[in-house]
DNA sequence: CAGGATCCGAATGGATACTG
DNA sequence: CAGTATCCATTCGGATCCTG
């Protein structure tokens, strides 16, 4: 399957059948956490413990994890400043910049069609 | 937290604290399949089957739940023909075209950005 | 054809305690 | 401050068998 615009693009990697790009962008990015840290990124430059703050019923392991997870994909950067105590700030990189613009899209067909969505009960 | 957008027009349910609307939209559409059926029934509306071959690597029960859990939200709607044997009709409904759009535009920025994404290993 | 019912392994994610 | 390390409950999702 996938989106008619792969048809375009398809080079298609057969070899180990990885899903179709929408698929994997999903994968990496459908988590519990990993869009809300990339919005809130999107704003300005966040410290570790700023970030733990600022999302609500994050716990310290899944930022964490979030984090590298997100750094490892080249969404987001990692500086580290060497005083005391030691500070790390975290940043969206250029590709995570451009990823927040379809998101962004996201989050408001999120905020205006929220209420239309039944209830899960 | 949560995106900015959401200062703009936040009743807040504060009763029992639901999670920022861009969480819970991702909490729903955000799985394995929701996006991949939602893409698929954009072009057409697909009888059950026929939607079974489209997704490749997809389980009937997981298409069973997936398509059960979209109808519930209001994104796809079920129509049955009492013809023999049986036919069920599954389409967009105009909540779900809306989320069609944002979903397209993040399914472009996927193909276009796909291969930026670091491997996985 | 379009599913419902079971069973089960794998992944997700929270709580807690400890560290340089 | 910014993590790492464990432990454990819930959920996700595939495989398989069965039915109107």
């Amino acid at each position: 399957m996938c989106p008619p615009a792969m048809t375009l693009s398809t080079p298609v990697p057969l070899a180990e059948h990885r899903a179709c790009p929408v698929t994997d962008v999903l994968n990496r990015v459908g988590d519990r956490w990993s869009v809300v840290v990339i919005v809130l990124l999107g704003g300005k430059p966040f410290r570790f413990n700023e970030l733990h703050r600022s999302i609500e019923g994050i716990s310290q392991r899944m930022l964490t994890r979030t984090l590298r997870g997100l750094e490892h994909e080249g969404l987001v950067s990692r500086e580290v400043f060497p005083t005391n105590p030691p500070g790390v700030e975290y940043a969206l990189t250029a590709l995570g910049e451009s990823l927040l613009v379809p998101l962004s899209a996201l989050a408001r067909w999120a905020v205006e069609h929220h209420g239309e969505l039944a209830a899960k009960p």
